[in-house]
DNA sequence: GCTTGATTAGACCGATCGGTCTAGTATAAT
DNA sequence: ATTATACTAGACCGATCGGTCTAATCAAGC
């Protein structure tokens, strides 16, 4: 957490590093407000419920992935099937790191709140699906990209990045339940494979 | 529920019916006792803890699974790839059922539990992993036969077989996040492009 | 009939949950 | 100096949590 960050910032922070480290239900108010150093009041002063607060963090991190290393892997002057490869490799490190710290394997905060919430709260599980949505455009544009400059032999190109997404969370949640980061290393690069031809129209 | 079950039993598939619907956080005892039409007394005296109500349960639905339409899925008198079609399409079925009845896709019990509590409760994250294990070796069967069949071309089965069911639960988790059981069907089919190739022993 | 062990009924427990409320402080405009 | 507003502190609320405990009920064996 480090340097000072204003209240309602550090209730954001303490609530996302919570929330993917456990659960959604298992994290109460106080123990975030415990680990922001804030009071009961500053929280619900800024924020409303619980429910607000899932959204914020859902929100915080989709930029922060956005602008982090998913803009990274994405990058335009990486070839297009290349940037697949640092996507997963990113992920890999990233869950790798978290696992020495923690001792266990958070997965991915997105996914994880997928399966734990949205049979309860609408909301929360339209906002989730719209983080995904936004991630399968990533995965859109380069398979595009890549049909273009004839890197791969044309398919459907917005099904297939849908499924890339879908097998990477899958790779995650697999991860996840062996509680071994390495999972990602060996299955990962298989996204590559996955196709989804057009549509006969005929 | 419908035919007279003993206490026991009646207590197991309400506790199954209530996780895999909402989450286990979510669910309390009290609900399972209602539901299953019980008294907190009889529940303890059959389960000592919730979390063994949670082995018990994923243990039941483990046998359900294997005897019931994966043993149908990998019929060994299907060729072998057209078995993982068989698997994707009893899913969509079964998860379709389930929002018709409920309004919400329940996704995959296993799935679901793997991301709410193996950050916080080794046992049944453990259970969880033999679960996934013991699914994925019937992946691996069924590659090892379509390639001695030459149906396809060789490659790493078990890591293929451990992706393909990687991909099937990410493929759920997407469709969860949707609501929508039809991502299962316009994705699931792609789980045959999946391939690891063998690792280069030169 | 009596005893025993399995099962059921449900009151009860301390802890914790998300959330409310009031009192007070800090800041800045007037 | 006064007042309005933003924020903080933390006691407090009813509800619910997982779990315990005692008393009652039941069937089988003797």
């Amino acid at each position: 957490m480090g340097i000072e960050l204003d209240t309602k910032d550090r209730i954001l922070a303490a609530a996302r590093e919570l929330f993917h480290g456990r659960s959604y239900a298992d994290v109460g108010i106080k123990e975030i407000c415990a680990l922001a150093k804030v009071q009961k009041g500053s929280f619900y002063h800024f924020f409303p419920s619980k429910q607000i607060l899932a959204m914020a963090v859902i929100d915080n991190m989709s930029d922060d992935w956005a602008n982090g290393f998913v803009a990274e892997a994405f990058d335009e002057k990486l070839p297009p099937m290349e940037r697949l490869d640092y996507m997963v490799d990113a992920v890999y490190y990233w869950q790798k790191a978290a696992k020495n710290v923690e001792g266990r394997m958070p997965g991915c905060l997105f996914g994880n709140l997928a399966l734990e919430v949205s049979t309860r709260d609408e909301v929360i599980r339209a906002r989730l699906n719209a983080v995904f949505e936004k991630a399968s455009g990533r995965f859109h544009k380069a398979l595009e990209q890549a049909v273009n400059l004839g890197d791969i032999l044309p398919l459907d190109t917005q099904a297939t990045a849908t499924a890339m997404l879908a097998y990477l969370e899958g790779v995650i949640l697999f991860a996840k339940a062996r509680n071994d980061p390495e999972v990602i290393r060996s299955l990962g690069p298989a996204i590559k494979s996955i196709r989804i031809e057009v549509k006969h129209t005929s």
